[in-house]
Parts: structure tokens; C-alpha cells; sequence
DNA sequence: TTGCCACTTCAAGTCAACTTGAGGTCAAGC
DNA sequence: GCTTGACCTCAAGTTGACTTGAAGTGGCAA
């Protein structure tokens, strides 16, 4: 039996993060010592399944109705191969986005919107082709 | 002179966001009629410029001082090439992350966790490889 | 038995980028 | 002149995933 810090220091969350978890029917805790909660060992497993989930861009809902379904995120394969299908899409706009960048750093032009490559990135980005990306490139740089 | 809607249906952008822009000092309005605001065409421009910069995970923050420093994304070409790198980095964790959705989707195993493949993406994610995603999946559904 | 301190609960705060709502203004058409 | 409605300002609300803080509890070492 793990007790909540065991927990947090296994799986590099922290004990708060576990407890919304655990609030949240991501996890649950087989009994107390005193006020303590404790923990099956299983709960480490479960807790990597969950960070592969966030990883892949599902949403804490999405990861408890699968491991809810299962019981070991038997989730649905169309499910899967959606999200595949998603990161797919994503991959293919920032690889452009990355290969415009990459230019854009070396282009000899004085100013980049002289570049004619750099202005079709732009008006691509302006024509709504490139949503943001946001949270990922935060954690990127703390 | 562009008025407020104008710049909202040129540019995708709903007026709210044009007035919380020029609010942040990302964009500016050249003059009022009345209490409408006027803008010059060439705010068009900057806008889609904004809209790469978001794409490319840059802050709203980081964008306002490049637009600030030359008046037209002199961007240090540092700044980019990293950003580039950070996007490289990304590609390559969600491609992993793709390919073993992708498999998980057909593999044929009764239950994901029964197949090492998959248990190791799983421990991939537990071991803090693979940070979450986060908006851009969500916005990927909307 | 006393004290420490890791744990507990619950409510509220945080972050970024917006959006929404209430209440007001004003140019233009009738 | 009067209405219409697009615009204005400013404050507050939204989202998701947590974190933080205050106030309380209880197991265990001394």
C-alpha cells in the first residue's frame, strides 16, 4: 500500500493533483489511515495511462469515461484512431509552420514580409489555415 | 479606413478580439469617427502576421514586442530558429504519440495494456516524456 | 503525553486569451 | 426630430486543469 506521497513521488505528480484526480474519478484510493489515503500499486499504472491520454489531447472526461468503460482503457479503437487521425493534421500544420520559421531565420531578405515564402506563410496564418497552439508551447519554456 | 467591422470580416477575427488587441498594444486604430475607431488597411497585415505568431505558440506578449521592436515582425531571427527547435521537438513527440494510437487502434491484443507496445508508450507518458497537449485538441473538436 | 508534521477538507485563486453583459453614445436614414 | 443599431467602455465571466491557503486531524517518535 502506497500512501499519497509514495504515490507522488512514483509518478512525478503532485499529492494535489492526485487529489483532484481522485475527485475527479480518475483514480481512487482503496481506504484511509486515520484521514490518510491509501493507495494500490495499480494506481501507478493507471496514473501513466492517464498522462499518455493528456499527451495524446484527450481531456480529463475523455480519460474517465474510458478507464470507466474498461477497466483498463479498453477504449473504443475509433476513438484512438481519431485522435490519431487529429495529431496527424496537427503534425502536417506545424511542420509547416516549423519549415516557415526555419526560413524565416535564415532568409537573407532585410525585412521577412520582402520575402515572398515568408508573406504566403502569413496570408496562410491570416486566412485561419494555422490555429494557435497555445498551452504546449508555455509548458515548453517554464 | 477599414471601421472595426471591416477588420472583423477581413480577418477572421470578431471585433472583441480587435478591441482586446488594441488593448494590449498588438494592434492600433489610426482614428475615431464619432466613437467608431478607424483602422488603415495595413492593419490587416499585422493581423495575419499575429495570427502566424499564435500559430507558432508564440504569446501574445512575445508578439507584441517583435511587432514593437521593427514595425513589421524584425523578429531576431534567434527567437525564430528556437522556436523552430521547440517545434521540432514537438513534432516528434506527438508523431511517436500518433504511431502508437495508431497502433493501439489496431492492435490486436484483448486488452491495450497486454501488449508491450503499448505498455511502452505507456510508461513513455508516466515517465513525464510526453506532456499534455491541451486547447489545440480541444479546439480540434469545436 | 506532548508535539510535530504530513496529511486532510473546502473554498478560492491562477493562467491566457478572450467573451459577455450592462449601460451609454452617436451618425445616418426616415 | 426621432429611431435604429452599430459601435463604445468597463467590469466581470469563461474554460480546464490544477494550485494555494486556511483551518483542522491524527499517527507516531521522544
Amino acid at each position: 500500500m502506497l500512501d499519497i506521497s509514495d504515490v507522488a513521488r512514483r509518478s512525478g505528480q503532485p499529492a494535489s493533483t492526485l487529489r483532484y484526480y481522485e475527485e475527479r474519478g480518475l483514480i481512487e484510493s482503496v481506504g484511509r489511515r486515520g484521514l490518510k489515503r491509501l493507495f494500490e500499486p495499480g494506481v501507478l499504472e493507471r496514473l501513466a495511462l492517464i498522462a499518455l491520454g493528456r499527451a495524446a489531447g484527450f481531456s480529463l472526461d475523455e480519460i474517465a469515461d474510458m478507464l470507466r468503460t474498461g477497466n483498463g482503457m479498453h477504449a473504443d479503437r475509433a476513438k484512438l484512431s481519431e485522435k490519431a487521425d487529429e495529431l496527424d493534421a496537427l503534425i502536417m500544420r506545424l511542420t509547416a509552420l516549423r519549415d516557415g520559421l526555419r526560413h524565416a531565420a535564415v532568409c537573407p531578405a532585410p525585412s521577412h514580409m520582402e520575402c515572398p515564402k515568408f508573406r504566403r506563410f502569413v496570408s496562410a496564418a491570416g486566412r485561419g489555415l494555422m490555429p494557435p497552439l497555445d498551452r504546449e508551447s508555455r509548458r515548453g519554456k517554464a
